[in-house]
DNA sequence: AACACGACCTGGTAGC
DNA sequence: TGCTACCAGGTCGTGT
């Protein structure tokens, strides 16, 4: 599920409940990184922040739990630490006996525990600039495109270039911004670079507003009922503006979804 | 260096 | 109804 609205949401969340909230315990249940109980016991929460679709929970005396919730993770403080559900893998005990549960059906999802620099600096060399950001300017934007070859909704993608989009937000900034997904980056004009930068931020900036407001924590995350999809899981379906039939196509190992009417 | 592809995991569901 | 096959909002490691 979580791209970078969805972990925002996830974020925001987190925000308000854990921190302030001792770590008493930790318990990493099926499989996971035993770090956390080692490094985060007897730490206190001292805030909780985003970079990319990674969750950053930063504990006293430098020390973050670093969370990734890969396709289907979800984290969330609940009220009684004892009661979680069958697909939590790790388990922050706070005082006051509720609990921060990392939770996903596929184990995909990682938490570890390491020093603030250590984490900040990995992420810094393997991220490119937050999209709602300061840094993330059109002309930042135009320069990493320029002379790369990548087709543009993989370009979009890979989170050098841009931090948190993925599948479905690459296609839906795609179809706004009429470009075709396969076609290279680096030989769209500057017109059309520039409107594609804007539609980013404006597509994320939607979306992190609707998803905000349906993310309620255990099972919830759908922000489709706010946030209207265009092109995504619509394979066959007219497409809103000019009618014609969306079509799916493998790139990367996943699917595009496009339309072949407006996307040129 | 750039790209394709399988691996990681398990659940949901379309189709027979 | 029950089984199978395929798909999944992400990333990493390996091989070409």
């Amino acid at each position: 599920m979580p791209e970078l609205p969805e972990v925002e949401a996830v974020c925001r969340k987190l925000r308000g409940a854990a921190t302030g909230a001792g770590v008493v315990g930790a318990r990493v249940l099926r499989c996971g990184t035993e770090r956390v109980a080692g490094q985060a016991v007897g730490r206190t929460v001292k805030g909780v922040e985003r970079r990319g679709k990674h969750i950053l929970v930063r504990l006293s005396g430098g020390v973050t739990l670093h969370t990734h919730l890969r396709m289907s993770g979800n984290l969330y403080v609940i009220p009684d630490h004892r009661f979680h559900s069958v697909y939590a893998r790790v388990i922050v005990e706070l005082g006051g006996g509720r609990g921060i549960v990392l939770e996903d059906k596929r184990a995909l999802a990682r938490m570890d525990a390491l020093a603030d620099e250590e984490i900040d600096g990995r992420l810094d060399a393997e991220l490119g600039p937050e999209p709602l950001g300061a840094a993330f300017t059109p002309e930042a934007f135009a320069a990493r495109a320029r002379g790369c070859r990548q087709p543009a909704k993989l370009f979009l993608m890979d989170q050098r270039n841009v931090a948190g989009l993925g599948n479905i937000y690459a296609a839906e900034a795609l179809f706004r911004a009429r470009i075709d997904p396969r076609k290279e980056i680096g030989r769209i004009s500057p017109g059309k670079l520039r409107g594609l930068h804007a539609v980013i931020v404006g597509v994320l900036s939607d979306a992190v507003e609707s998803a905000v407001a349906a993310y309620a924590g255990p099972g919830a995350f759908h922000s489709e009922e706010n946030f209207p999809v265009a092109v995504y899981d619509r394979e066959g379906e007219p497409c809103v503006t000019c009618h014609r039939r969306i079509v799916r196509i493998p790139q990367g190992g996943r699917s595009t979804y496009f339309c072949p009417g407006c996307q040129r």
